[in-house]
DNA sequence: GTATCATTTTAATCCAGATTAAAATTATTA
DNA sequence: TAATAATTTTAATCTGGATTAAAATGATAC
């Protein structure tokens, strides 16, 4: 029977080693982390790691290429669920945030980008350059439609994005904490968006 | 004539290096900055760096500790001040902005507390505790007063902290940019807070 | 102006952790 | 089952950058 390219046991174990690398880096920062380390979760060995990527650098950027992805999956599934500005944005939060705390976290925090070399540098930044803007049109959008509230959107886009990055350093599987982060935490970086007057 | 000991030489070259570290660190991360990359800002030998600290981790145990003490510093500035809790916040905002991208900036981002030693980590970790502990107080007062709308505040406070921690990620030193921040940033965080009901 | 102290450099050493090559093991295929 | 391919380990090497010691330079005091 044929595999898909992410059925394969080498992929499957490439997917388990980049969870595990975010999840060393997360916690104990990139120079903080060895390959030894991060093979240990694994129950490897750190060479068996260069079976998967050519070098630590090459981990990193897969890494940071993943947490771009899962992002932007989120931020698309919104846009195409979304009803208007601010459903799109409750809906990203949430999508996001689910990411992150569940199955398919931890999502590696891009702190090391300029550690990257130039290629994979550049790749990254575009991406990441990329969910910004894509972030922003969803709040120019709510803007327009009256969902949200008139605002700087590169400045709110700034502010709630260091939210969500900011995550990970704080929460630490804690599974109670992770339910309280879906619900209430996109509230949290609604609340200051809402077009609508609140009413006590 | 008696200098204090911030005046002295040595305190201020030592002062110098602790910011161009804290620049390298932010733009470059941990890891991707030698010793040498912060000698070369200040125009010395990475060797020099030794007459100030003893090894590259007590460099980056200073860093956080500044970094600590300029926030609480503002808090504090900011509570003496203050008419009510929103107030209070809205000051805070703003002197730690202000610190961040000024003359006393830049500020350290503490991305690498798990690779300080046991003792310094212990340190750093508690100071960041308890400036976390001062904020919550604060959305607390607020609440109280009446100024700031309930919500949860570990996790309000968590949400602003990653906004105001996550800023040296994408401000690098641009004039105009370091204004805005200064007068809008503030106004974003405070928004999702308020007890009054905005009108249109 | 000399002696003393403060600061910086030069020129090595040192080392954790990344990387590599070859061998060993495990899975797959036919 | 034998043969081949995929995965992992063992056992080295390699290396950038941290660290150190001693010498050189610069400042200050008397």
């Amino acid at each position: 029977m044929a595999k898909n390219a992410e059925e394969t046991r080498f992929e499957l174990q490439k997917a388990r080693m980049l969870k595990a690398a975010a999840k060393c880096f997360n916690q104990k920062g990139y120079s903080g982390t060895s390959l030894r380390n991060v093979a240990d979760v694994l129950g490897l060995t750190d060479a068996a790691l260069y079976y998967y990527v050519r070098n630590k650098e090459e981990l990193v950027y897969l890494c940071y290429v993943r947490a771009a992805d899962l992002g932007r999956e989120a931020l698309e599934r919104a846009a195409a669920e979304g009803e208007n500005g601010m459903d799109i944005m409750l809906r990203y939060f949430r999508y996001h945030i689910e990411m992150m705390v569940g199955d398919r976290g931890p999502i590696a925090i891009m702190s090391e980008i300029p550690s990257l070399e130039a290629a994979h540098r550049d790749e990254v930044l575009e991406l990441s350059r990329q969910h910004s803007t894509n972030f922003e049109a969803v709040l120019e959008t709510g803007i327009r439609d009256g969902s949200i509230a008139d605002c700087n959107v590169r400045m709110t886009g700034n502010a709630i994005m260091g939210s969500i990055n900011w995550i990970p350093k704080w929460y630490h599987g804690d599974t109670e904490m992770g339910r309280k982060l879906v619900t209430e935490f996109p509230e949290i970086l609604a609340r200051g968006l809402s077009a609508k007057p609140s009413i006590d």
